[in-house]
Order: structure tokens, then sequence, then C-alpha cells
DNA sequence: GAAAAAAGTTTCCCCGCGTAAAAAATATTC
DNA sequence: GAATATTTTTTACGCGGGGAAACTTTTTTC
């Protein structure tokens, strides 16, 4: 079947009997060359499995084919399905994606955004880290590649932002929390990465103030992204010293409440609803495994497929309006309550 | 700061005042060059920042930096945790590394090998889908790109293959709640994607054999990566059915663990070895969250650093002798038992 | 300060392919 | 079968840079 390696095109359309620039229109587009040439590329095709250089293809068409996803830190379940979907999406759209995760550091972004530049993309969909973003490096980036921000936003950078509307993901665990037991105490970490959380905070203190209730933040100590680990550990801390204020918590994302709930479960206390129940908790963002915490988590989910669609879609018309959008858009999709048996 | 924009090496050298070849020298090893030539370039560069298209660059080079690595399933936190360990080590040891994921699929995984091939890598790590794999492809691609093979072997192909021993994980598991209480029945998926699941069970059986004991093996329906879903599932359907043969259940992995505990808490039935317990769950591959499972899970973890330290290492020996090994090397890493409370 | 060594410059060709323009070959039309 | 339209081939250049060879300049050595 396979017989000799082809080095390059050149070769390819030599062995096939078609001329190079030919074969190149093949591979742009086989529909291209009449049927005959078609044939007997094919027959080549498969007798020697040649294929184009992708990247030396790139380097010299007038728009590439790429699209850039970056994301903050890929370990994290819930940007690991952000981008799975992203790059679904891209790849049923005609495009090549590739993927880049920040990994929680300044420096692996900058040098994502640098390889990217590289590529040269038709478009990039990108979340930054945040507060640890080099915002200069991020503007200059956007300058140069057309950019959809995604997830977290950077006022003024890239040509559009779509994400999710962090007040409203509070707005609706506060009020349901309020509505059917005691007001929440909002549990979240004091430095947070993740940029979300502090307008999650501020949410949560204008959702109380609006309800005529006093906010009540805990703030536990941790850096990085264990969030888990560092949930667990404030948890401990603040049940043993039996130092919340309310039966019901509202955690400021997820995996801040999967470690609450492990706290909980070892401390013996019942988490949920029902009666014989000594606390509720609840969180936002509806990662993955939320359905699978015991109990089961309440959370305010994200619109994945909104954002994913929406994100994907704004990409797509900026690259069809050749890479500048008239004026930014800005699109916030508000969340989904799933209500669980955790709260 | 930034003045105007530099196409390529050629403007950037005339602006700086040196030659483009001794650009190129300096950008391959600062120090290379003499200082005062240095000085030139460094001064040209932070009034301009220049930086060369890496994918140019490394279309000609004799051999690349780049290190690629693929994955079968990057949604999957373990292979999250994996990835970006080795990423971190390729960083760490001057190579610049591409991450993909195959995402369940097996033409995700053909085009990630392609576009490896493009990319020119020194070499590459692989995790290959396993039973969804194209097996020539992989072998075709192992035989052009020095390639080692981690998680899951194809035997004969690749240089090397560096993995967790299924066997030893499922003989510590087996053995440790043989000897704590009742003998475990194996909880599993009838048509695994992964194909370490064949092996485990198969250890299971030899396990339980050589403790003169009859395997119970129970196997639930499900196709794809929702393993949690699955697990639950399946759980539900055996509980509710009260089809275990015995207390203690060992699940082929974490998640079909994190699955089957999510419903032993619906079903109100406690999970742990202490009294007033219902059931044991154990389970294996150490998955990030399954220390904040309720209760925390007792599972055979792999040893991550390990298998990343000499996957990398294996790759880099791989790298320095020229992309081939004289024999093929096979490293298998005995698994380390994680006590936790649900078994 | 002259000779030797080291580093930089010029000049060319290479990688693997896109693309444009002009010339040649095929297909289509009547 | 001639005229026209459509494809393909030829030729040539570009992308952004690696690398070798021959030559010139700078630095080091004694």
């Amino acid at each position: 079947m396979k017989e000799r390696k082809i080095r390059n095109m050149e070769e390819f359309a030599a062995i096939s009997g078609v001329s190079r620039p030919t074969v190149s229109k093949y591979f742009n587009d086989p529909e291209s060359v009449r049927k005959t040439v078609r044939a007997r590329i094919e027959a080549a095709l498969d007798k020697y499995d040649y294929r184009p250089n992708i990247f030396a293809m790139d380097q010299n068409r007038r728009r590439t084919k790429n699209v850039g996803i970056v994301v903050p830190y890929l370990a994290d379940p819930v940007f690991a399905e952000i981008a799975r979907n992203l790059e679904r999406r891209c790849i049923e759209a005609g495009f090549r994606a590739t993927l880049f995760s920040s990994h929680g550091e300044q420096a692996l972004e900058v040098e994502a955004l640098d390889r990217l530049r590289s590529l040269r993309p038709a478009g990039v969909l990108l979340a930054p880290l945040g507060r640890l973003s080099d915002r200069d490096t991020i503007a200059r980036f956007c300058a140069e590649v057309p950019t959809v921000l995604f997830d977290r936003d950077i006022p003024g950078v890239g040509e559009a932002f779509v994400g999710s509307d962090n007040m409203s993901f509070v707005l609706q665990s506060v009020e349901y929390l309020i509505r059917t037991g005691e007001p929440p105490c909002f549990f979240e970490m004091k430095n947070p990465s993740n940029p979300n959380s502090i307008a999650r905070r501020r949410s949560y203190a204008a959702a109380m103030e609006g309800h005529g209730l006093e906010p009540m933040v805990i703030q536990v100590d941790g850096e990085g992204w264990g969030l888990e680990q560092i949930g667990y550990d404030g948890a401990m801390r603040a049940l043993e010293q039996r130092a919340l204020p309310t039966d019901t918590v509202l955690c400021s994302n997820d995996r801040l409440a999967i470690g609450f709930l492990a706290a909980s479960y070892e401390m013996g206390l019942r988490v949920g609803r029902g009666s014989g129940c000594a606390l509720r908790v609840a969180a936002h963002d509806d990662h993955p495994l939320s359905r699978f915490t015991c109990p089961p988590l309440t959370t305010v989910g994200h619109e994945y497929d909104l954002v994913s669609n929406q994100g994907v879609e704004a990409l797509f018309e900026l690259i069809e309006t050749g890479g500048r959008l008239e004026r930014r858009t800005e699109t916030l999709f508000p969340a989904r309550l799933v209500l669980r048996e955790s709260a």
C-alpha cells in the first residue's frame, strides 16, 4: 500500500503527474480541480499517503483557518469542559482549533499569545488569567489579532466579550436561599485568583442589602488553584470554631463548595434542606461533578452552551468582517439556578 | 516605548545594526554573540519588541525544541493533571510543549498526530485512545517521530512505554480489602473506552483466585466518557435490586466510584469501614477530587510524579540518542494504596 | 604591535508551501 | 472544426527564518 516516503508537495506532484500549484489548489479545495486531475491526485494519495505541512501552508495564506483558544487553567474541569465545547464548535465550522492553557501563570499566558501570533490565526478566543494577566501584552496582542474575550473581561481589550453575568448568578442564589430559609453567608477566598470572585462578592453584598439584610462574608486563606483544598481547610476551621453566622452557606464557586461539603461530612454535619440537616450549602458554576457530590450541590450554572455558542458566533462574525468590529460588543448571559439537594 | 512594527528578522536586524545571521544566532543562544553586539540587539529589542516566528524557525532547524503531548481526553481531571505535569517538566527542560487532546475521538487523535508531524517535534509523549485508536496510523507516526507512549501501551509501537502497573493496582486494593473485611466485587463498565480497564478486570480475577475466591464482576451499561453518570446509574440499579453479592465494592476507577458514592448517598447507605456503615467502596486512579468525596475515597493511586518524571526522562534520553532506542523499554510503576475513609 | 583566534558580515541556498501572471493544454459551444 | 471558455502548467516570487562558506572585522595573545 504505502510505498516510499514523500517529503513535500513537489515530490508528490511529480509522482501523481500533476503540477505542484494544481496539487496545492486541490488541497485547498478538492472540488476546484477537474475530476480527471482529482482522480490522479487521489490515486497517488492513497498510494503514498502524503499530507501537506500545515504550518508551511499557513505561513503564506491570506487568511488561515486557525483559531486559537486560550484558557487560564485547564486542570479546572469547568475550563476543560468549556474548552472542549469551543474546540468542537470551531472544528465543526471548518476551523482548526489550537488550545493553550496558561496554567495559572502569567509567563505561560504571554508565551501562549506569542505562539498564537506566530500561527497567524484568523481569530482567537481568549479567557484571560485576570488579576495575573499582563494587561499590556494582552492589549497589544488583541491589537494585532482579532480576539474575542470570554469568561473574564478586560475592559476595552479585544473586539468582543462573552461571559456570564456574575450579578445574575448571585442574585438568583441569594434570592432562592433567602426565600427558602435563613439568609446565606458568603464563603470565598481572601485573595482569589479568579477576578469573577470579586464581582460575585459585590453582587452578594448588593443582593443582601437589597433584601434589607447585612452581608456576612467569610474569607479563607489560601493561594493558587487548589480550590477544593482551600475550601476544605477554611470550612474545617469555620465549623470547628462554630464561626458560621447562619446555617446557610453560599460559596463563591463549586470547587470551594466541594471542599466545604467534604469538611461538613467529616464533621458529621448533614447538609441539605430537609429536617435533620444542619447546614445548607450552595454555590456557583455548575461544575461537572457538582451533580455527584454528597449531597448533590445546589448551584447556579453557566449556560455553557450559550456562552460557547455566542463566543464562537462572535468570533466567526469577527472573522468575516475582516477582524475588526465597529464597536466592542459585550454579551452577558444570565445564569440558571440548578436545584439539587444541598440547599 | 514600542515604536513601529517589525515584520521579520531582516527588518529587525537592519534596525538594530546587526546582520541577520547574527540576530538569528542571538535568538538561538544569546550567549553565543559578543556582548557589545548583544547589547545592540537587546537595545533594539526592548524598543521594538520583535519576536521571531517560531514556526518559521522550526521549519528549518536540524532539531527543534518542540515536544508534543497527546492525551486521550483532557476533560478527565486525571489527564488534565498529568498533562499539566508533563508540560511543566518539558518547559523546565527547555522544550516547548504543545498539548493535544483526542477528546475521545479517533479522528481527532489522527488529526493531532498529523499536526504534530508538521511541527517536526524532537519527540512526542503519547497516551493513545486505546481501543478507539487507529493502530496503523499511530505505528506509522511513531516510525517517523521519536515517541514515548504512556498510560496505555500499544505493544511494539513507539520507542518506549511508561505507565502504571494495573496488576499492581488491583493486587493492592484486593489484598487490602480482603484483609480488612469481605472480599470485594468488581464494578466496571461493560464496554470501557479505557483499555486499562480490561487489564484491571483480569487482575482482579487473578487476585481473587490467588486468594482462593470466586471473582464477582458487576458490569454496567454506558458508552463514552461520562463515567460518573455511568457509575451512578449502574450503582442505583444494583443497589435498588440489591444485586451486590458483598458489602465491598471495588470500582475499576475513581470516576465510576464517584458516581457510586453519589448513588449510595442518595439511597441512604453509609459508606465506610466503621460500624454502622453498609458498604465499603474503593477504586483506582487517585483522581484529584477523590480526597474530597464523602466519604473520602480509598483508592490506589498513580505515582503521577514518577510516571511524569520517567516519561519525560525517557523522552529526553530518546531525543539525545537521536530519536531511536536500541530496544524498546517498558517501565511500569507500582501503584500506591491511599487509605481514606470509604474502605 | 603583529600574528592568531574569534566573531561578525555577505552571499546563497534551503525548508514547504501560497499565489500571481503568462503560456499552454483541454473542454465546451455552436 | 473553429472559436471561446476553462483548466492546467510554467515560471517566478514571497513567507520568515536556518545554515554553510568565504570573507572581513574585531579581539585576544605574546
